[in-house]
DNA sequence: AAATTACTTCGTTATTTGGCGAATTGTCGG
DNA sequence: CCGACAATTCGCCAAATAACGAAGTAATTT
């Protein structure tokens, strides 16, 4: 039950469920979900931290960037089903939508030009 | 966005995951509910009202019992999956398995010969 | 090596949440 | 109508949580 309720518990703030939305078919870095939420670094990284707890994230070092991804590999069963239905549930909210649309600018934005540049 | 996050509030505690998983497949009384969770009356109730705002749970009232149950008429789409999740996750847990042989022993005892008979 | 950049960890604060008991509402049996 | 019972609402307190800035770690650039 505790591995169970760590990811309920996950599912259970908004920023979280919107920075599961963004990572849906792509890997993104700390610093372009920093730009997404509008939040403090150290907010960001205490999200991404509580999602890793509960094994819906995976992460991946490159130089001083971490990019962080779905777990969509080897996940357990209860994060694999749990990640299909956030996914299918919120991609047509608006705040989600909208996020898409932020994502694509800050996507355009070559990482190596300033991490922050928005 | 808020409907969702209602939900994943509403998951986000132990004892209401249970409540969900007792009310798989059968109704409960509050005082039945009460008996399992071994909680104050005002506490389960709460619980009870924070799955109803979700919509997870509907209620039917019989005299001075009200009997909750699944919301699996004509729920969301969103509620649907998530109790497809909840159940089809926790089923195996040893907290439900528990809560199971003792809801059988719950249900031997008649309502009539009073609610809180353990 | 020193400065810069990217991210995390730590400590603090404000808000939210889970729990209880007391008081309230509503229903049934006498 | 009155007492008993089922359930909810209200008010309170303790614990958990989201947010921040400051300090720390690690990699890159100069």
């Amino acid at each position: 039950m505790f591995s169970f309720m760590t990811i309920t518990k996950a599912l259970a703030d908004e920023n979280r469920v919107r920075v599961l939305a963004a990572l849906n078919g792509r890997e993104l870095c700390v610093c372009q979900i920093i730009d997404l939420l509008q939040l403090a670094p150290s907010t960001v990284s205490k999200h991404l931290s509580i999602l890793r707890q509960a094994r819906l994230l995976e992460v991946r070092k490159n130089g001083r960037w971490m990019y962080y991804r779905l777990n969509e590999k080897n996940p357990p069963a209860a994060v694999a089903s749990a990640l299909d239905w956030v996914i299918g549930s919120v991609g047509s909210e608006p705040v989600v939508r909208e996020d898409d649309r932020r994502l694509s600018e800050i996507l355009s934005v070559p990482l190596e030009s300033r991490c922050n540049a928005g």
